[in-house]
DNA sequence: ACGCCCTTGTGAAAGTACGCACAAAGTAGG
DNA sequence: CCTACTTTGTGCGTACTTTCACAAGGGCGT
């Protein structure tokens, strides 16, 4: 029995689903935009560089919406797709850090194609504030907790150096921001009721640079061929 | 028997320790810092996030480097998870693409706590070619083959546009680049001598967004407490 | 209507990763 | 030297992930 939740769903989605589902859509989206109708589980998979068998078991968690001989309707599988991710409905994002990494994201244009709205930009350094950037105004720091609050922001981005990363992070989830997105190279601390993620630069170069020594060291010859990357995340 | 490679060693480390063993590399330059000698599992695995006996897996793969009743020593370690990462000889870098993200990057200081020269940066558009940037004089795209040759580039940053990506990276791997760092959203394809790492705010934005949906919909109350980021990567 | 062919959805196997719990090994104090 | 205490290194059970392989389902031509 275990009756467990209100929703008939499992509700169950893995987490190694969850992180492929956005490669997915972008090419879906793509494949919309050129006037593709429909897409098999073959195909989509050699454009989203995975295996195929991969992909079918990632779609069937959201539920059956192949069509046995033919394949996915694209345009339909981007509605569940973006459903299933919360992007049929707009998710508010602050900017902590206005330096060379904060202005770079903040004209990241589109913003992960809609679905995201960048409500304000904020930096300690007061010859950035005042500054306009990306349409916005750079606010003082100090002003978080407003902003914040005013404007229902729940994903707060971090593009502050290292040593005032958790400050900074700290400030945001008082002031109730749930999800965090960390580029700042330091391991932050969170209640567990916030998510975190983390995007960090040398850690992807030092990734390579083993793999990169391993190449150098015993040379094995590498198979013939040409393969989608599997770029291992 | 099989004796299989001319060095003893196993030299078969998961890929999911060497995604964390740059976090733990640089806890410990942070303690050497401060001067601290020696450090046990536990107190490391609290400041990088992770469980103690994962710390102590990670670990007892590059060797039995600690001591019983005491712990590890952190100058040693340091070492020895620089050597492993290969970080103990320099790897030389070339970003494509100099636009507000191909900047940032290229200012990104020590780019890793040393390892990493950036020995050029390239772009396509005329206006930006010629300035200097981070102490460098951008370079035109065109020369991208003679530059990665001579200076003997072997990791490639793609900070294009999506569209450029591809044409960037086919460009990098022909002149020799064997390791790149991709910035661009899409899926790039390269023979599989070539590693590729893929770092997407968009799918990060989307991934946070999943579960921001998940925690809006049936709340479920979150247990107490206040855990380390265990920052699902 | 029928049967062929194509593609999905999934059971089961194989491969990875995680974390507990404890024996082994070392330190320190008497 | 012996005992008490600390901390590593790892065997083992569990959970998650990936991949194979194929039965079931659905369209299309005749």
């Amino acid at each position: 029995m275990t009756p467990r939740s209100p929703r008939p769903k499992d509700r169950g989605i893995p987490e190694a689903t969850v992180a492929r589902l956005p490669v997915y859509l972008r090419a879906l989206q793509g494949m919309a935009e050129r006037g593709t109708l429909t897409v098999s589980s073959e195909d989509l998979a050699a454009i989203a560089g995975v295996n195929s068998a991969k992909l079918r078991k990632d779609l069937s968690h959201l539920g059956s919406y192949g069509t046995r001989g033919v394949g996915y309707d694209v345009d339909y599988l981007v509605y569940q797709i973006s459903r299933e991710l919360g992007l049929t409905q707009d998710w508010t994002v602050a900017i902590a850090g206005v330096g060379n990494l904060g202005r770079a994201l903040a004209n990241y244009g589109g913003f992960g194609t809609r679905g995201f709205r960048i409500a304000a930009l904020f930096d300690a350094d007061g010859r950035v504030v005042g500054d306009e950037v990306a349409g916005l105004v750079v606010r003082h720091i100090d002003t978080l907790e407003d902003v914040v609050g005013s404007e229902d922001v729940s994903i707060g981005v971090i593009a502050t150096p290292a040593v005032s990363a958790q400050g900074v992070c700290d400030r945001f989830v008082k002031a109730g921001v749930t999800s965090v997105l960390n580029f700042a190279p330091v391991v932050l601390s969170v209640p567990p009721a916030v998510d975190v993620r983390k995007v960090d630069l040398s850690i992807e170069l030092q990734i390579l640079a083993f793999h990169e020594q391993r190449k150098a060291d015993g040379q094995a010859p590498p198979e013939a061929g040409w393969i989608d990357a599997t770029e291992k995340t």
